[in-house]
DNA sequence: GTCTATAGGAAGATAGAC
DNA sequence: GTCTATCTTCCTATAGAC
């Protein structure tokens, strides 16, 4: 593991950046030492400051980085037509995009009490925004008059909180496919807010 | 704060874990110090270990006590009857139970991490035979026929994160009480699973 | 860019006085 | 039952050599 004195490389950056998002993930942000994520990486402590000017700093990145992904993703997904039809594809986008990235899917919910509170107010905008899209989509429904809820924010709310909860049972090579797992999901939300 | 010498209290033991479940939650098991608890509690840090050999038996104990706590609760709760009944009751239990108990709630998902493999092993059966409490509602009423799911096991697991997420926005005092909010998401489970 | 070495502090847990 | 004091280990972050 341990580097000899005077090695490079150009891809170390990437490589702390893993090592760390695995680690926070498996054990907690508060439980991993910087000595941990470097002996990951194969360098010694001193050199992850050559990446990041503190833990703390680090840990935001990855989950700015992580949301800003999200957002970029759904954008790129098409969103407009019926909104049934929209439902269907963020119920799939969600499973598909969560399932891929279970470490950051788990350190962004789990570490934003970690954040110091200006870090945790852009992190904690940009998953309403992420919310709003779903939000957007069923009051579209609604006005389309295919949804009917109770209540649109907690409707909004408890389907992302269903979703998301996905992440902690699936693992790969299981009884059903990630895809078949959306279906099944998409089952139960298209029934929880049909009219 | 600060106590004096020689000074006793029979709630001590509470109050440690009392402390301890709040700041386990506010923080996280691993960035909570045995100082912190002591401060909190207006001990000195060594006082903590007349209440539990160490830090990890203390998590556990929160854990444990808290499972025990929602099993024995549900049982209470009447479980027989029709399985639309009895799925309706387990909503408003659910919710209402877990609003009420934030911070155990909270670190019962968080901290599962943070437990050696042994005590790992003990809350995660308690949390299996909750979820299976529910498992057997929905079976029940797909065997009476008033319940359809394409997969009972993903719907139960589902459902449960769907419930579960009430903690992460609900706040006394807002716009609905716990009773109404519960009944929004009776609305949304009744008709993920209707036949 | 990485190393070694270290400053400076805080952690969990224990010992013995009262 | 709680205190003070302390052992030992580990932590984040920095300095300066290569």
């Amino acid at each position: 593991m341990a580097r000899t004195q005077g090695s490079h490389s150009d891809i170390t950056g990437p490589r702390v950046r893993e090592a760390a998002l695995r680690l926070f993930a498996r054990h907690g942000y508060a439980a991993v030492s910087m000595r941990r994520i470097a002996a990951e990486v194969g360098v010694q402590a001193g050199a992850l400051y050559n990446y990041t000017p503190d833990k703390q700093t680090l840990l935001f990145s990855l989950l700015q980085g992580h949301m800003a992904e999200l957002l970029d993703a759904l954008d790129a997904a098409q969103q407009s037509g019926p909104a049934l039809a929209r439902l269907e594809r963020f119920v799939h986008f969600h499973i598909g995009f969560h399932l891929n990235r279970p470490d950051a899917v788990f350190i962004s919910y789990m570490e934003l009490r970690n954040l110091e509170p200006a870090h945790f107010q852009v992190i904690e905008g940009l998953r309403r925004t992420y919310e709003d899209r779903l939000e957007d989509i069923l009051r579209a429904g609604r006005a389309e008059g295919v949804f009917d809820m109770a209540d649109t924010k907690i409707a909004t709310l408890g389907l992302i909180a269903m979703l998301t909860g996905v992440t902690t049972w699936y693992r790969p090579g299981g009884r059903l496919s990630a895809d078949e797992v959306a279906g099944v999901y998409w089952d139960m939300v298209r029934r929880a807010v049909a009219a």
